[in-house]
DNA sequence: GTTGACTCTAGAGTATGGTAAAGGGTTTAA
DNA sequence: TTAAACCCTTTACCATACTCTAGAGTCAAC
């Protein structure tokens, strides 16, 4: 199949297709001698594995890693395991960080009781004034 | 005070406070003839201030816009409420998406268990081969 | 008056993940 | 054969938040 139809099968541009093949994500079939891109199958599996990486938190830096692993016979699943750990970890640590803002957040916001009060007694703009956080 | 003094007062790059500058976050208090900035105390606080809420995960843009209400003596409280509780929002549902990611990953992770096995057997990327995310 | 530390501007480069436009070639069907 | 639909490459652009470079000017001290 050509590169429309692949996008179309998958729900992604034709352009971010090709920036997967410049980033060394995904390789054509082949090519005509027109240069036109042919995919087949494997291709659509692939587009599908970047798509769910992506979802589950993956750079496509990291992605591409994944990939050479998996297409490699003598990767172990430990490997993958490995750099999948590392990505909950990343995870796992984004959140805890996010949850330190939103305490923050949350203690700014009950102090400020009066929002018709002039900017000049704001409790928030106060406290991003002043408050070591 | 000149541009290296304040840089070094808040531990922040000479670049980066010219670039906060040109982002219209901050104004030098005055510019001599030469083209040299100077600071004042209140050059210290609007750093600070700027720091405190990226670190709350406000974007400069957002800095640019609490910083404009800030200084506007019409402002009332009530608008950097608004954009302090939308920031919670935002933030609340960044932790949401990321819990899912981390709920999924750590699934995958329970369904490894042999991590000698060849990659073509990895139940990670059979996952993410097959798997509905 | 000269040295060294500091500052200036303008523009380019970095990373991430694309999107878009320009200008031109290919395919397919009527 | 011609027109529509599709594809190609190259290059530039978007947002975000800086960071660095080049080349030149300024300032304070000695």
């Amino acid at each position: 199949m050509l590169i429309g139809e692949l996008a179309k099968k998958i729900n992604v541009s034709i352009d971010t297709i090709r920036y997967y093949e410049r980033k060394g994500l995904i390789k054509p079939a082949s090519i005509r001698k027109s240069g036109y891109r042919e995919f087949d199958q494997n291709s659509v599996k692939t587009i599908h594995f970047i798509v769910r990486a992506k979802d589950l938190g993956f750079s496509l830096k990291e992605i591409r890693e994944l990939l050479k692993l998996k297409n490699n016979p003598d990767t172990k699943c430990g490997e993958i395991k490995a750099l999948t750990e590392k990505k909950l970890t990343d995870v796992a640590s984004k959140i805890e960080t996010l949850k330190i803002i939103k305490k923050d957040l949350t203690e700014l916001l009950s102090e400020c009781t009066d929002a018709a009060a002039s900017v000049d007694f704001c409790p928030i703009v106060d406290a991003l004034n002043r408050k070591e956080i």
